[in-house]
DNA sequence: AAACAGTGTTCACTATATGTGAACGAATTA
DNA sequence: TAATTCGTTCACATATAGTGAACACTGTTT
């Protein structure tokens, strides 16, 4: 099947361009970016403003998003099952070791930080959540994406590998191998990946049928979590057992 | 105008259903909830799941919301100039009164919670954040509808009240008078309207035109408030007043 | 003060996308 | 095994959407 609704796709298409672009927009800012004509642009923005997906400025004239989104964005959080059956572990993981934690989630090629509880501590490092990111390039991610069959491997590292610090792992060996390591021992643990200066740790949920879709994983300042490496693991790992447990994993 | 592209706007409709309405639905009660054929249903489902709009689950089929409007929700929210400008200040009200806190925002003839802060305290009043509600409804959009110009009174007031606790105001002048008061005080302090057992106390944010579209509350268990009503009320409204004159207003 | 160069916005028309409603296969229930 | 109910597919008649030029406005430059 492949007769989608055109101008649902282009809304859609538009929407996405706010997500990682500037803030506010005008029209002609996004008939350049979308190769759309100017009066489809507009249609399509004012389409949405109706419907409260789009804002515009009366001042600038400028568009922005929505707080409909917020309303949607909000609910998909608050039905997700996966963040509702973790909070409570993230919790009590935050508390012992008092470092961000979080919980990521496959999405189709992305991965996502679909919840997470920062740290209470004056150095910390706070989770940029609720945002897609290739599944290569975290410790939280990369779990999941070991424990994943092999095409999906393919599939995520089919597109150009994004270098996020100097010492990502940016050769298409070196990340299998990589991910063999992670299936083999069973957990990650990785510095300066992602981030300069700060390490994670993280480990799968294995689902009833044996597939992982979802991780845990605790972050920060590696300087503080070199000492403690072993403990966290130890308590993740006990931790992520029991989860996958009660969903089914024998 | 009034030439809105028909299958956007019909998208958008799609996609509050899942607001306030179940989490997950199937294609034949969509289709009995919009009043649209079966076809045409599928049709925009398989759009925005094409999009990221959607998910659907492969077991049960049902269609549930997607995590590209996870991410559009926290772009809302990271964006919006008010949540950046309250987020300390409500930090500091937090710290003071272990209330929790929040920040309102009109958006057309709705209010929404687009920041807050919940209390640290065992007992404590959890704020539904991030979901729209009528004007009239808290302590803190009650206070934004009063200094509105009267033809918002009468936007606001048009739909058929919600008489959210026993408590609430419904009738029409009763509302009309407590605005009227909440003007002529400045500021908004109620109980049992929108949670039994719950008291708010709102101050307005104005703007250099003096005109108000933004609020800050102070929410929490009436027994707890009670005593501490005056000093939290002043700590607010040095707050406010201190928000206002930053953007402009004299 | 006048011309200009930007906006966002509007419009009528033709090519194009879209909703219909019945038919399909796959589950699930009787 | 028959009946029901689900999501999914399809071809066609009909309603919709993109075009690109013109518009009204704003602020700037001459």
């Amino acid at each position: 099947m492949e007769h989608y609704l055109t101008s649902v796709q282009k809304c859609c298409t538009l929407l996405k361009v706010f997500i990682n672009g500037n803030k506010e927009w005008g029209v002609t800012d996004l008939s350049k970016e979308l190769q759309w004509s100017k009066g489809a642009v507009h249609k399509m923005l004012s389409t949405l403003e109706s419907e409260g997906f789009i804002k515009q400025n009366p001042q600038t004239k400028l568009y922005s998003l929505g707080y409909t989104l917020l309303e949607l964005g909000n609910k998909v959080k608050h039905d997700d099952d996966w963040v509702s059956f973790s909070r409570s572990y993230l919790q009590q993981l935050a508390e012992l070791t008092k470092e961000s934690v979080c919980l990521c989630i496959r999405d189709h090629r992305d991965a996502i930080y679909v919840d997470k509880l920062d740290s209470p501590l004056p150095i910390r490092f706070i989770i940029d959540a609720y945002r897609r990111f290739p599944l290569y390039a975290t410790s939280a991610s990369r779990v999941i994406l070991a424990f994943s069959p092999e095409e999906m491997w393919d599939a995520a590292l089919e597109e150009p590998i994004t270098a996020f610090t100097e010492q990502s792992l940016t050769d298409l060996s070196e990340i299998r191998s990589r991910l063999e390591l992670i299936r083999s021992r069973g957990y990650e643990i990785s510095s300066n990946m992602r981030n300069v200066g700060v390490t994670g740790i993280a480990a799968p949920i294995y689902q009833a049928d044996g597939s992982v879709n979802a991780s845990i994983s605790l972050i920060g300042p590696s300087d503080r979590m070199e000492p403690n490496v072993d403990r966290w693991l130890s308590a993740l790992l006990q931790m992520t057992k029991e989860m996958s447990r009660l969903v089914g994993y024998k």
